[in-house]
DNA sequence: TGTCCTGACCGTAACGGTTCAGAACCACTT
DNA sequence: AAGTGGTTCTGAACCGTTACGGTCAGGACA
């Protein structure tokens, strides 16, 4: 007895004495044979061990491959780690599976830009979540010949794009902190490009950054200060590489050494800002008594925490952003989705104290 | 100017003059042509707008789709609430990823029982976490000729897999409540099989669970409280088809309802002890004081609370399963990894009250 | 001068299917 | 007897690539 090849479509067909069409047909158009023949079919099939019909070899026919990349910068841990990444994936993996498509991760090392993983993935399209714009691996996506869908960043002419109106809603949010009579705020970001700087973030950078939410997120900022007649360039603004607790707790420390007569931090995510009440807590700060802190994102972790933040629909987003993807054959979908944000009033903003109250207590 | 069709490798080897082979070398082998005949591929590449190498082409022809597929039984989303298995998928995400391999999530519509989704997925080998004994997908994966692994369920003779040993670790957190003087113990656990049974679980229900490993946590159970002399027929098992601390809440309180005297409950969840938690606490029951609660899994959760229970390697177990998988050529590989577990003590566990202390206190 | 080696390139044959235009056959109508 | 329509099945083309086993020119070597 020899090794046996596995059984093929073919091999099955001269098996049974008939064509490979016959076979192909039994298995995606029963109606197009005889019940009879179809039952022989299968049955030999089953018989000699056939798993029918090879995904690989159908999908090169079909031009069809069942499944939608998603590329992220970050190591693929990290989205597991982040809430509003991962609010992104659930809604993401949600509008896949009811269209029955795979949702297939494309494996990114972040250390060697090796951009080979975007052109061996075998998906009809893919989502681009929260990369720079000036990422290889963008570039190589979008060099492929299959629709993509960008999620919040970055922006890329001519390509479809789910997000959120970032600057307008930390716009209102950082009105609030103004209306409430905060003067002098600090800002806590998270990256603004590629290359590490954790450390304070020149205007300069801030406008050069390579992650249009951030940008976006801090000029949204600038303009409610503006509007109250700060001068955005005094504003310290914080940068972090990380995205972690740790990292909002050393950023918050870093801006109240540097400038104890800060009232609030604005930070661009909640995860940041979490980081911030925490040092806050070690500092003895009172919060929102002696320091106001507002966040971004509307994670579940701090709605707990009652951080007073914006609530981003996250898995709506990734939802949204799959179901753009799967529609791209219809020219009538919308070619760019705005979800709405709302504002969580929390507990973490109040009015901050005069010269006076610093010194004698309220 | 017609529609132009999309460049393909011949196209590109007709309009340089050289073969396929040679275009072909250009991207996989460039020590295989001249440096300058590769720059000029390459650039005309870009003229004509070729992206590289077609991806299913290839897999078609090397046998290799660069990905592994997994395969969840629930709806995807489901992964991505419960908190051990995203450590599981963060685990293999980390594998996937160290390797270079994409990770393709296949959906699955737990309603209809559709298997296509399982044969359309172009993938190198499955691994398969926490499905029924008797689920159809699983049956379609292994028919599929690739390699499999499985992750603490099912157990399928022949098919690596990667676990921990439930019942030994559960029996030594059981043991600890009898040791502390519990004989009068309730028991909250996940569904049994693939049928919904919101109540109380038989004996015989119990063995027949499509579930191996809440059929080995219960029997771990069983062996320390007979150990203990109690009968385990009389211990009342409560099931739950969602898993949910919701779930855990209700599941509790049909526990108490029915038996008021009970001392302690044994759940084989942290998600599932922490809404018996919940319960207790609706109920005025302190915890230990007046009802011991132990879980299971260790997530960060349950650690915030105090929770008594077993920790097991979610992450690790993830891991394992992605190294397991991608060694399958390698036939000195083990073919079953048993992980190690740990009890964390916490707060949740004390002596019974005995008669007199219920009625007249402390 | 003949032999061998090496680098550069090529032709053919898969890889395992799907698709589409018909062929063959049969029952039924006119 | 010829035409009609429907069902069932076939043949050949095609999807885009890579594996494999070459050829061929030119230089090294003895």
């Amino acid at each position: 007895m020899h090794v046996r090849r596995p059984a093929t479509l073919a091999s099955l067909a001269a098996e049974l004495g008939v064509s490979r069409t016959t076979v192909s047909n039994a298995y995606n158009r029963p109606d197009q044979l005889s019940p009879e023949l179809r039952r022989r079919v299968l049955e030999t099939a089953r018989r000699l061990g056939y798993p029918g019909p090879d995904p690989v070899a159908r999908s090169l026919r079909t031009r069809k491959a069942g499944a939608v990349g998603l590329l992220l910068t970050e190591n693929l841990s990290y989205a597991f780690r982040d809430p509003a990444a991962l609010g992104f994936l659930e809604g993401l993996a949600l509008a896949c599976e009811g269209a029955g498509q795979g949702l297939h991760l494309v494996p990114i090392n972040p250390e060697r830009e090796d951009v080979a993983a975007v052109h061996r993935a075998g998906v009809d399209g893919f989502v681009v979540y929260s990369v720079p714009d000036d990422d290889p691996h963008l570039a190589a996506v979008l060099s492929r010949p299959v629709p993509t869908v960008v999620a919040d960043q970055p922006i890329v002419e001519g390509v479809d794009r789910v997000g959120i109106d970032d600057r307008a809603a930390i716009t209102a949010l950082a009105q609030r902190l103004t209306t409430l009579g905060h003067r002098r705020v600090g800002v806590i970001c998270m990256r603004l490009a590629r290359d590490r700087n954790d450390g304070f973030a020149s205007v300069e950078r801030q406008q050069a950054a390579h992650f249009h939410v951030q940008r976006a997120r801090l000029s949204g900022v600038a303009d409610a200060l503006g509007a109250a007649g700060v001068e955005w360039a005094r504003v310290p603004v914080v940068e972090r590489f990380d995205h972690s607790t740790a990292s909002g707790e050393s950023a918050a420390a870093q801006l109240l050494d540097s400038d104890p007569q800060l009232t609030a931090l604005v930070c661009t995510s909640d995860i940041l800002a979490l980081g911030a009440m925490n040092e806050a807590r070690r500092r003895g700060l009172r919060v929102p008594q002696d320091l106001s802190i507002t966040g971004f994102d509307g994670i579940p972790e701090a709605e707990r925490h009652g951080l007073t933040t914006v609530r981003q629909p996250v898995l709506e987003k990734g939802r949204a952003a799959g179901k753009l993807l799967l529609a791209s054959v219809d020219p009538t979908r919308p070619r760019e989705v705005t979800l709405d944000t709302e504002i969580l009033s929390g507990a973490t903003a109040a009015p901050p104290r005069t010269a006076e109250e610093r010194w004698f207590g309220p």
